[in-house]
DNA sequence: GTTGAAATTAGTACGAA
DNA sequence: TTCGTACTAATTTCAAC
């Protein structure tokens, strides 16, 4: 349970300020927006880009680092050079109280990328990568349906990612026109059909169950 | 059109020896796997890592990058910490001949991580990270609403990410236990019901309306 | 494709503002 | 805290093999 309890739960409090980890500055998203473009730009050209001395650009960097603010640093590469041209969206409804057995078998699934625990119809969503659509088949039927914790799946393809960006940032937010002031928190979590709008609740209770089966 | 049509379309030709960019030998793959851990690796080390001389890694790392196979290096960091704690999934029906326009749209929101174009019931699904709720509410009702290419969405938040992969390469999938023979990619692609799996297919026609409108 | 040596740059330490 | 400088270690470049 990371996103919603910790930062959602609350309307109190300014942004960017939770844990007990070091407080962020405007200078260290300057840090973090070059970061996110250039993960291999040296220490001393960063300081340069953001305006600040080399050394405090290393305890900066540093400190960003070991809290944990950066969690690693990564290429972005081509899927469909390296032979992985096709991508699958599995959305997974899970049986409750199996949580624990399904992501110890998702660990054991190399193909997939990414697994998000969501709200809605179903309770999770992964993305695959895989070399044929015959092996999205085989993943679904052999290997995903053979797991108990799995009650059924719902798979799409990718026919195309239009936009990757690195990560969002506070001050992408900023940079825009109209900075839209917040109204009406609590409605915005349940079921609310507002014009073309759905919101889709989750299971009662489910939210509880995430983290510990 | 990057995915499927590439590499799906036929089942001919093996994999990672598509287009006309520099064939990807296993001292390649030595090198992404390095990289994707560490994007900030030496080449001296990598060199070291990966068992090949200096100059050579840096031929091959110079090559992996011009030819488009390492698309770029980034940062991942702690969205929670950022003050950007609220992730959430909004699947969007594009109304057919608009996608040009949901396009230029998409460009203009800065809170959209991720956009993909999909099969199934919705076009195309896109990842959003903001402060709060509330702000999830209002970047649906108010900006997504109001583009004309939109004619239905609905969102879900995620609860909790589970795992997130830099990216995936063919070794991995060559490590695991089984490795499955394709068979049958045929079927795979349409609306078959095996089981617990269900696949969804298509819109009638909608591939070819992706990059252009 | 490899090795080794020169030039450059990165990373560290420490005193001053 | 942050900056500036000097010092040390490492990396990158380039040459010959």
């Amino acid at each position: 349970m990371s996103d919603i309890s910790r930062n959602g739960g609350g309307p109190g409090g300014p942004p960017g300020r939770i844990g007990i980890g070091l407080e962020l500055d405007s200078v260290h998203m300057k840090i973090l927006e070059v970061l996110r473009e250039n993960g291999r730009i040296s220490v001393s050209a960063l300081a340069e880009r953001v305006g600040i001395s080399r050394a405090n650009a290393y305890t900066r960097f540093e400190a960003l680092r070991a809290d944990g603010v950066i969690k690693r640093f990564t290429a972005e590469i081509d899927h469909v050079r390296t032979g992985l041209g096709i991508t699958a969206l599995i959305f997974v409804t899970v049986r409750q109280q199996m949580w624990r057995q399904f992501r110890a078998e998702l660990a054991r699934m190399p193909e997939v990328e990414y697994c998000a625990i969501t709200t809605g119809q179903h309770d999770a969503m992964i993305q695959v990568r895989v070399a044929d659509v015959a092996e999205v088949h085989t993943m679904v039927t052999d290997r995903l349906a053979n797991i108990p914790a799995v009650k059924a799946t719902e798979t799409v393809f990718i026919l195309d990612e239009v936009l990757r960006r690195p990560y969002v940032l506070p001050s992408d937010r900023d940079a825009r026109a109209n900075r839209p002031a917040r109204r009406m928190p609590q409605e915005a979590q349940g079921d609310v059909p507002l014009g073309k709008m759905r919101f889709v609740g989750a299971a009662e209770g489910r939210a509880a169950l995430r983290k510990d089966d």
